[in-house]
DNA sequence: GTCGTATGTCAGAAAATTCTGACACATGTC
DNA sequence: GACATGTGTCAGAATTTTCTGACATACGAC
């Protein structure tokens, strides 16, 4: 059984954002629990800033997913979790996801393409998952 | 079973070595079997320093290697084979994989260093696998 | 109000990667 | 000899990625 379908872009996004050491750690980290971004940024020793641009790409390939909560203070807490994913790759993997690969430059239609793992992310932007007491 | 044991560097180079769709292309193209450097380059149109430079990174990954062979003409031809890698990355892959992460500027050491997912990787520099008719 | 926590975003510097256009070599053929 | 094929390498430009230091908001506690 091929892993469903993995696409190239899928595929290119996934490496991409496992291709940075400080992104590792910040996927091994939340393999241990869902976490929220000050302490992590804490826990690993960057800067805010930074371990946020790192989780954005790792949410747009689809690795973590982030959801805003309320903690019992009413403080606005990001949490993140790392999606349970299982990827693999081997040359003929690599060969069959190549038609789907974007061409190089034809990737300036849709800033907002998010090539994931699993088919729909659910966009909880302004859900109200709140868990206030 | 796990796959045996999985070197963060290791993880970290097959990942920047996948992180790029020239490195894809060049892989899936090396799935179908062995081809040499310039044919290469004219199947995939890109610049022989440019593909050069790719298969370097690929090679030193230990996602490909290279043997540079006599062909009947007499002429030095350098055959690169897809290596029949498997990968297999999960959340928890990466976090058992973290405490062999070099330390982010921990790695001025070894310019030499190469981070393959095979232990050996046979030093065929000046070897002499001609196969002179 | 101020302080401390959390969130996100922005411009610009710094660093790494990618790519090109030379250049070098060797070999066989004309 | 000139020409075509193959190999590798180099300096520098172009691009992308990474990172920092601000700045903004909101909420609760003092």
């Amino acid at each position: 059984m091929e892993p469903e379908e993995l696409t190239g872009a899928a595929l290119l996004a996934a490496c991409s954002a496992l291709a940075n050491p400080h992104r590792l750690r910040i996927l091994g980290a939340l393999a241990d629990g869902r976490q929220y971004v000050s302490l992590l940024a804490r826990q690993l020793g960057m800067s805010r800033p930074l371990l946020h641009m790192h989780l954005q790409k790792l949410q747009a390939a689809g690795l973590v997913t982030g959801s805003l909560e309320l903690s019992e203070d009413g403080k606005a807490v990001k949490y993140f979790d790392a999606v349970p994913f299982a990827l693999e790759i081997t040359p003929q993997i690599v060969k069959s996801a190549l038609p789907t690969l974007p061409d190089t430059a034809t990737t300036a239609a849709d800033p907002e393409k998010e090539a994931s793992l699993c088919p729909p992310p659910t966009p909880e932007c302004c859900s109200s998952s709140v868990s206030s007491s």
